[in-house]
RNA sequence: GGGGUGGUAGUUAAGUCGGUUAUAACGCCGGCCUGUCACGCCGGAGGCCGCGGGUUCGAGUCCCGUCCACCCCGCCA
């Protein structure tokens, strides 16, 4: 048996040793990255989550003779039989075996790389142990090499060997200890909830959990922390704040996993700005702490813009807008509807329908958006069909109009040259600013869809210009507040109103006499905080006061046993004396992702579900031996 | 629930108009090599072309179905 671990510790990590670190003896343990055996010498590149260390045995250091004359003295505890035994072990050596070494740190001399940070130097192996073989592993443990994810999944631990990965979970350690000690610096506590919840219909769809001591009866794995950080809130804890796993039985995105995690938080006696200075807070700590970024740089005021909602989906068709571009949107519906549709029939047959009333003109449910390419963009004809070939995924689309602006002003390269009026078009070149060269895109119809395709079209034409790369920040944070959306959504279908965020948010002060005259013009103390176009929090103020909470429940529709059935515990809590309270929570998974660049949620969570929200490592999930449903008296239909 | 892209050797990809023995790189195995660092040189093995059906004298290639992965819409307050 060797005498490694047991006797001969790990005195450095594969990345540290340096130049000052040469004449040490020293202890590594790691994987091997790469192996060159060169018939005599063979060296090894000795891997772990720290860096690579290159690894010589060399059969001539087997003999006293290269030691004095080269480097003065023997080290110590030489034995030439242990430093053969070990280029014996290098000649088996493969890739991915679990190895130890004992070695004297040597200058590279004239063999220095600046590839890897310990290139200086490299170790001269004494003494050496192999740990355990590996089987070859199905794809290479490299940065470079891309992967089906397939097989990355399955060989998830495998996957996470890759140092991009494991800079990545590394970097997200940091984000929680950044976290913990600035929120509870600022007097925040960590408290738990519970995952195994009461099910609560509206929302997000949720995990169910069979209760085997109450039969027939199920938990739900908790959406959100929500209603128990409100009730902290009421037993006076005060401030809160919680790293915490949240479930959603839901499909899943780029950004999106059924199980994720959240730094959620809780504040009482507070208002919308003092959430929004701590949030600033954290976030510079994270920034400074995981990148060593000082964001005072970029924001000298310490604050984050806000923009109301209204305006971010008129300029950008998005409640999280990424504003490291421009390229807005042109709100063309009301000259549009002023000039009868200008000639164009689509645009006249909605025109008619706000005229005849079937439309509401205050609430806009049809409109009449574009968005300029601007001539510098230099876009050939293929190049705008292969962006609008990417809109097709959209359901619905139909296709986009659009119009080349000639040097008189006239439109070319499109379907409605012919039949725009001359006044119409030279109002929309006018409203657009558009210059010769430029490309009008056009989109009509359905505000939702609209939104949708037109968003969907800036965030494209900007990756096509090179404003911003594919995927990752390109160096540049663009952070945002998006404040005080609609309360309600209206329902044209059933003409009702639904509660756009959920029923405890505070309307804005001014709104609350609007809650019985105009429920579609009122808005909330509701806000996002948006970075690069994703958005990686959002929170609100809470609505306390019983009163006001009633009228909302009365737009609502909801009746108060329906009210009670639902949520009566918390309506209670809030009778029994609940300070004036709200919070935030990030979505930390989306913080890891767009902070240290990575492609998707997939490549910051340690074990990642699939699309089909299946673990391809375990297999999971799995049928159940029908003794176990049994004993939960459920039967499986499927 | 809907739309899109992809699945060929262990991995990444090529494969023309349907035509003879399905290519390449890396990896793997064997041999050589004392300064490489993605070492190099020589040799070798490796394939249910995702799966099932169909058309055809003949299918990796065409048609139908299906499974899986990814991207998007819906959904996610």
């Amino acid at each position: 048996m060797s005498r490694f671990i047991d006797e001969l510790k790990r005195t450095h990590r594969c990345g540290e040793l340096r130049a000052a670190d040469e004449g040490n003896v020293v202890v590594l343990f790691g994987w091997v990255a790469s192996r060159r055996d060169h018939g005599g010498c063979v060296f090894v590149d000795l891997r772990d989550r720290t860096g690579i260390t290159q690894v010589v045995f060399d059969p001539a250091y087997a003999g006293a003779e290269l030691w004095t004359a080269k480097h003065g003295k023997l080290p110590e505890d030489f034995d030439p039989k242990l430093a053969l035994e070990a280029h014996g072990m290098a000649e088996q050596m493969r890739t991915e075996w679990v190895i130890g070494v004992r070695g004297m740190v040597v200058s590279r001399g004239n063999n220095k790389t600046t590839k890897i940070a310990t290139g200086d130097i490299e170790v001269i192996v004494l003494e050496a142990t192999i740990f355990n073989k590996a089987e070859t592993p199905p794809f290479e443990i490299s940065d470079d090499v891309q992967t089906r994810e397939e097989i990355r999944l399955e060989k998830r631990y495998l996957d996470l060997r890759r140092p991009k990965l494991q800079h990545t979970l590394i970097t997200r350690h940091k984000i929680n200890q950044a976290t913990r000690n600035y929120l509870s610096g600022q007097g925040c506590l960590e408290l738990e909830t519970p995952y195994l919840v009461k099910y609560t219909p509206g929302g997000a769809r949720n995990f169910l959990v069979p209760a085997r001591m109450a039969q027939g009866k199920f938990f739900a794995l908790a959406e959100s922390p929500q209603l128990y950080k409100q009730l902290l809130m009421v037993s006076g804890f005060d401030r809160y704040f919680q790293i915490v796993k949240c479930f959603r039985d839901e499909d899943s995105r780029l950004d999106r996993q059924p199980e994720f995690t959240q730094i959620d938080i809780e504040l009482s006696f507070t208002n919308q700005s003092e959430i929004f200075r701590l949030i600033e807070g954290l976030i510079f700590a994270i920034w400074k702490e995981a990148l060593g970024i000082d964001l005072k740089e970029l924001y000298p005021s310490g604050q984050f813009p806000e923009m109301p909602y209204e305006e971010a989906m008129g300029k950008y068709g998005s409640d999280k807008p990424d504003l490291r571009f421009d390229l807005p949107h042109v709100d063309l519906t009301d000259l549009i509807l002023e000039k009868g549709g200008g000639g164009v029939p689509f645009w006249a047959e909605i025109a008619d329908r706000y005229k005849s009333g079937a439309l509401r003109a205050d609430l806009k449910p049809e409109i009449v958006k574009a968005l300029v390419i601007p001539a510098a963009a230099n876009l050939s004809r293929p190049q705008l069909e292969e962006l609008e070939k990417g809109l097709r995924e959209i359901k619905g689309f139909r296709g986009l109009a659009r119009a080349k602006i000639a040097e008189d002003g006239s439109w070319t390269q499109s379907p409605l040259a012919k039949s725009i009026t001359d006044e119409a078009r030279l109002a929309i070149n006018a409203a657009c600013g558009a210059k010769p060269g430029d490309v009008i895109c056009f989109q009509f119809g359905k505000e939702t869809l609209v939104h949708t395709v037109m968003a969907r079209l800036r965030s494209d034409v900007a990756k096509r210009m090179g404003l911003i790369p594919e995927y990752g920040h390109g160096g540049k944070w663009s952070f945002l507040w998006v404040v005080n959306p609609p309360l309600f959504e209206y329902d044209e279908e059933t003409k009702t109103f639904a509660a756009a965020h959920h029923a405890f948010t505070r309307p804005v002060d001014e709104h609350i006499p609007l809650l019985e005259t105009d429920p579609a013009r009122v808005n909330c103390y509701r806000y996002d905080v948006v970075l690069n176009g994703f958005e990686i929090g959002g929170g609100s103020v809470r609505l306390h006061d019983p009163d006001v909470q009633q009228r909302v429940f009365n737009v609502l529709g909801i009746r108060d046993q329906d009210a009670r059935d639902k949520f009566g515990f918390l309506l209670d809590a809030l009778k029994s004396g609940a300070p004036p309270h709200g919070g935030i929570a990030l979505g930390m998974d989306r913080l890891a992702m767009l902070l240290s660049g990575a492609q998707t949620l997939r490549d910051v969570i340690p074990f990642p579900k699939t699309n089909q929200a299946t673990d391809l490592l375990t297999g999971a999930p799995v049928e159940v031996d029908p003794s176990q449903l049994a004993e939960l008296k459920i039967k499986s239909l499927s």
